[in-house]
This record gives structure tokens, sequence and C-alpha cells, in this order.
DNA sequence: CTGAATGTGATTGATTATGATTATAATAGA
DNA sequence: TCTATTATAATCATAATCAATCACATTCAG
């Protein structure tokens, strides 16, 4: 006979290898009644060790890893891509260049990993943890909070050491560009990173695929004034190609290649 | 008839080797009452040798969790992965804890990501990216340049911000650990982030596997007047028992087990 | 020797783990 | 959509186990 404590490790371990297990299962292999691994499960849901559903459970990674994030990062995807290779092509040997946290910025990941001598700085950890392999290539992280939601760093810290460094150029993301309301972002902190981000740059280049065109979310962080190059992946509206070419903004257009 | 001390080693021997043991049995075996074992057990619960249950008591049992590619390259695995077991059976719910770069803390993670209120501070680009998807733990990097041989966040920035946080336990590791030359690691702006942290928690919880006993690198962070709790994984010298037990620094040794 | 400290066993009311039961809720199938 | 089926939470009874307490024995220091 198990103890409930040595049970109910079992159960996690078991939901862990199998991602799921289904109440009856569990009552066949452990020879209690439903109740007894009903309590179990609630128990272990409780401490965060997995996920309930009707019937029985899965693991918890398969939810987290389901949410915002995969999602996101799937959408406009190739968009991102050819976006991020063009943005690549501004970056010099030796420069020193900031990028932002985010999906749209992340691919530009992959196309410095050949470059002999660069400083980045970035407040993602993901981006980060993706360039801790490559030794000719400088990182400096500012600190701050971890937004779970983004993975950005951000925060008083992040603000205060980035206001510390000047950068070549800066690579910034955004999630809406707007000819009234300039670039906007949900969250009120993280729109004082980008502030920050845009102030300690000779030159703002800002990546955004065209579903964020004329959307205007709720924290302000730049003026179209602020950016020096904006790089898109579909023809935009006539508006914005001579609002960008009156204010000194170039603008970068990338078509993507229909197979 | 044994003395209380004997007859609990024995009883942490047993349940170390089957993983549980039950009131009854252990009555039985040792011919004296319940309420003796009871207490016994309860006392070796309070040291953190085993964990109490209805009937008995289990041995404690790691979270499984699949090591990823650059871990698995790692010397002593297993050995690290029983300290931070042990390392996590001190974090309280709701505490505020510093946990070091490096390999031997890495495993950490992996115990804490049940914890529904926590608050980490780490300098690892690879810990703080495991940890972006537990919501519920509130993640703050103090930033810094990334050193790709340890992939830890160091340097003037580190230190700096880090001595602007104060944090109730630090988890930190070490290159080597010696009786005159302290603690030491081989790096010297490594050895000062590692300094800075452990000025900043009230309490100091250095983990090493006994490969690092009587090492001694480059660069000095600490003493053994620094460590408030030793975890390691293999029995160690007298000198180093005695020594430690004179400077108040309590040493957790953490058997693997051998199948 | 005395008196305090410690370790132990017995007792008892409180707590815990469990399975059964039942009314309610969620899901699947027509 | 509605209905049949299945899963669930809430409750209760019961048996095992536990914490708290006390009494007794042993040890140790003054």
């Amino acid at each position: 006979m198990l103890y409930s404590e040595e049970r109910k490790n079992k159960i996690h371990a078991y939901v862990e290898k199998h991602k799921r297990a289904s109440v009856q299962h569990l009552c066949d292999a452990f020879n209690v009644s439903e109740s007894t691994i009903r309590r179990d499960l609630s128990e272990l849901e409780q401490d965060h060790l997995l996920r309930r559903t009707h019937g029985g459970a899965i693991a918890f990674e398969s939810v987290n890893f389901e949410p915002t994030v995969t999602e996101k990062a799937d959408r406009f995807q190739k968009e991102k891509q050819i976006i991020a290779t063009r943005a690549a092509s501004y970056i010099q040997e030796g420069d020193t260049i900031l990028i932002d946290a985010g999906t749209t910025t992340l691919p530009l990941i992959y196309e410095i990993k050949h470059f002999s001598s660069l400083t980045v700085v970035t407040n993602s950890v993901v981006h980060s943890e993706l360039l801790k392999d490559s030794p000719q290539i400088e990182v400096v992280v500012p600190g701050g909070r971890l937004r779970h939601e983004t993975q950005a760093l951000v925060g008083p810290i992040t603000d205060q050491t980035l206001s510390l460094l000047h950068v070549d150029k800066a690579f910034i993301g955004t999630n809406g560009i707007d000819l009234s309301d300039g670039l906007t972002t949900p969250n009120l902190i993280e729109a004082s990173t980008k502030r920050t981000m845009i102030s300690q740059s000779s030159e703002v280049i800002v990546l955004a695929d065209h579903s964020k065109f004329e959307k205007v979310t709720f924290a302000k962080f730049g003026d179209i004034d602020d950016i020096d190059r904006f790089i898109t992946d579909e023809q935009v509206d006539q508006s914005f190609v001579s609002e960008f070419h009156q204010r000194g903004v170039k603008l970068d257009i990338v078509l993507l290649q229909e197979d």
C-alpha cells in the first residue's frame, strides 16, 4: 500500500511522461477509488504540478507552451523572416546594436550569428539565450523584471541601465503604427523601455509586418519622427508612404515571394 | 539498546535505501513504541533528511526532468540534481531568492516551478529563459555582459544592480572550496559578481559537488564564514566537517543512491 | 544525594486518508 | 438543439494515524 504522497509523486511522474492520464486508468493502476484519485489530482493541480481536465489530467507544459507565445510566433513567420533579413543588411561588422524583445526581431538573431565582431544589447531572455553559444558576439543585457507575456525584461532597472548605454542602431518592434498616434504597445512599462531604447540609439530601425498598420494600442512609445527606417512586408497605403517621405523616414518594403 | 541518535541515523539510512518506511515497521525493527518513532521522524524531517507522510515517511524525491543537450554534456549531473533537490527544500512560498548562474544551480530551476509565489533573481540567461513560461514566478535579471563560457551575466552593471536588491536566500555555485583559500572561481569579474550576491542575501547557501573540494582556482569570492549552509553529495573530509562546525556553517551531505 | 534534563511508552481526543453516496455539472451523441 | 451518459464536487462514515500530554525511568551535574 502506498502513502498518498508516494501515489501523488507517481501520478505526477506518470503525467509528466505521458502528458496525460485518465481518472479511470489511475484508479486501476493504484487500486484506489475515484474519490482518492480526484483528491490527488486537485492537490497536484494546486501545487502547479499538472492541470486537471474533465476525466483526468494533462501535463503542465503542454498547456504552457500552447497559448500566446508559440501561436504568436507562428503568425506571419515568413514575413518576419524576410523583414529580419533586410534589417540585418544594415548591420556592419563592429557595430553596437540594440535588439528589442518580441517575435518580430527574433529571426534577426539568426541573421547576425555570422558576424565576427558585434556588440548586441537586448532586453529579451530568449534572444540572449540564443546568442549564448556565439562567443564572437558580445551580448549585454540591461536587466529588469521579466514580463512573461512578451518574455522581455522591462521596468525601472531596464530603463536606468539602458540610459547608461548608447548604440549605433536599434531594431525595435511595435504592436501598432498609426499616422496620428505613432508607435504604440499594449503595456505601459514596456512602452517606457522602448522609449528609452529609441533615445539611446543613433539610428532607429522599426520592424513591423503589415498587420501592425493603422493599429493603435494602449501606450505610445514614439512618434513617426523618431523613426529613421521602417521595414515592412507588404505594399502600404499611399498615405503612409507620403507621410514617411515628408518626415524623413526611409521606408523598406520587402515582398514575400509566393511559391 | 540503541541511543536515539544511532536509531535516527539508521532510520534515515533505511528510508534513503528503501525510499519509504512505515511507523509500524520501524517500531518492530527497533523494538520501540510508536511515539518514539514519530518523534524520530519529526526530528529527521526537521533536518530535511526525509519527508513524513501519514503512516510513515518517504525519501526526498526529485522531479524527473529531461536534461537538455547542453546539460547532458555536464559532469556529475545526478549529483547536482540531488543537491538541488535538497536546496529546494529550504525555499518557502513567498520567498525572494537569488540563483547563481552555472550548471550546479540549474536543476534548482525545475524544483521551484511549482511554487505559486516566488521572486527569483538570477544572472543566468539560461535559468531565466527556463522560467519564462512560469508566470507565477517573478523573475528579475540584474543585467550585465554575457560571459559565454558560463552563460552568466557579469560585470559592473550586474554588480551595481544587484547591490540595489536584497534577497532572503542566495544559492551560489563555486568552482573550488578550500579551508584556507575559501571559495574560488576562475574569473575575476565573475568573482566580483558572486561576492556581491553574497553580500545582498540574508542567508547564503552554497551548492557544490564533491569534485570541488580542496580545489583552489584563481579568484576568491568568499570565506568559509560567509556561508550559512553548504550542500554537497559525498562524505567529505573530517577536517571540513569540524572546520564548518566551528565556523557555524551548516553542512548538508546528500548521498546518491546507487542502483 | 538532589533536582533538572532527557528519553521513553501509554493514553486520548483530534486529524487524516479513504471509499461510498448523491445531487449537480460537463460532455458526447442523436 | 436536447437527451443520455459520464464525470464531478460535496458530504458523510469509518478506520487508521497522529499530536499532545502525562508519568515514569534514566542520566548527569552540582
